[in-house]
DNA sequence: TATTTATCAATATATTAATATCGATATAAA
DNA sequence: TTTATATCGATATTAATATATTGATAAATA
């Protein structure tokens, strides 16, 4: 008798909505004022089916041979995805991936607004990067608790990755956004996101590796250069 | 009758396989020469069986009361995850992830080479970033075929995605990793990996929008700091 | 007005992945 | 030597995800 069922939504499908939003939004700004599963399925290559699926998810509903109403689908994600009300984040590595993620101007759009970096290096400690301030890693703990910041961003080297995540998580974050190549130990209840490049990469090369085998490259032959001229 | 059954291996173990085999190695060097599979599953928070049939699916097998030769186990993950082989790349969008991309260098273990960069800002071209060259956009597709590269990295803008993807198809590429916001066009046998950052975001707040609202963050009190001192 | 059709909604099936079970094996201990 | 035990390997079960099917609905057309 769960009046609030909290019904989990799967991760393949909250990854595929910004996808739709995305299409949307586009269509959108070229007043298209109504769409249909079958189209969002066409431009992704999707089956349309799971496209309805994932929008019932979110709990939008459409009209049999109407489709559904492009701005509220738009909305509709928005609202179910958290975009409406953002949440302040922490970065914490000031390197070049953290540099790179303090750049990235639609997270706002995103429910995610990154309000200041953290690093050790004294170097980096007071300048600051793409508008935003970077502060001693001392601080962070603190800041973390003073301000309310529930989301942390780790873009630290690997071996600082925990140290780090106790500091966030000592100062009251609730998700952990961790770029860094490691698990991280985290009490039960924060959220964690692990953005580990290298086990994407694995399984890019695992399929390369696996076409080349049954279709090989054409070897480098004579007429062509091996290392050509890069300047 | 296929005596080379090319058993597809699921995505959720390859993204595995990376995780095994830098647990190994780290024990490799505490000089633990067999392991098990409750060890890693322990370490790693997985089920042992799953563990198992990870390895099983990379075509390792170990020995009933003994465990997995660690050595081997690495040996036998780098081998099937084609890090044996290192690949070359190009990587397109000296942009800032770009950059921080050009600075990873453990990827080279992983079987990727990034050889050189391309961008079309001159003030860019001709530069070096992490000691790889930046070259002009235009040479894409025709250096790609010369040099026979297998691998093109996205790191452009969405909108200039599209067309760097047809360079990099028309030059001869087998596999794309694509960080730009967009679903790519490409050929049937081409290989594609998304790293969609927004898509991933989505899912983290999401769930921190669930747990937020299951579990609220105590408001901000008068005794604390909304802002606190950025500097 | 009746018919056709595109579409959503709900349900059912199939596929895939994760987990549990049980027997076989080889080491260590009794 | 015998027994107990940790472990793999194979198989079975369960759960999650994707796809297919069917029926209802409302607009367009005849």
């Amino acid at each position: 008798m769960n009046a609030e069922l909290p019904r989990a939504v799967s991760e393949p499908t909250l990854k595929r909505l910004p996808l739709y939003h995305r299409f949307l939004k586009e269509l959108l700004q070229r007043d298209r004022i109504s769409v249909s599963c079958t189209d969002i399925g066409e431009e992704l290559k999707l089956d349309p089916t799971q496209v309805r699926k994932d929008l019932e998810a979110a709990g939008i509903a459409g009209r049999p041979r109407i489709g559904y109403a492009t701005a509220a689908v738009v909305d509709g994600i928005e609202r179910f995805l958290g975009w409406k009300k953002v949440s302040e984040a922490f970065l914490v590595g000031a390197g070049s991936m953290g540099s790179a993620l303090l750049g990235y101007r639609k997270f706002e759009e995103c429910g995610l607004k990154i309000v200041a970096a953290f690093d050790s290096d004294p170097a980096k400690i007071g300048r600051k990067i793409h508008g935003k301030h970077v502060l001693a890693l001392e601080k962070l703990a603190d800041l973390t608790e003073r301000m309310h910041v529930l989301i942390g961003i780790i873009t630290v080297p690997a071996a600082e990755a925990q140290a780090v995540t106790d500091a966030l998580v000592a100062g009251g974050v609730r998700a952990i956004w961790n770029f860094a190549p490691v698990r991280l130990r985290v009490p039960e209840h924060i959220i964690v996101h692990n953005e580990d490049l290298y086990c994407s990469l694995a399984s890019l090369s695992q399929k390369l590796g696996q076409a080349l085998e049954a279709n090989p490259a054409e070897p480098v032959t004579a007429g062509r250069l091996r290392t050509a001229n890069l300047s």
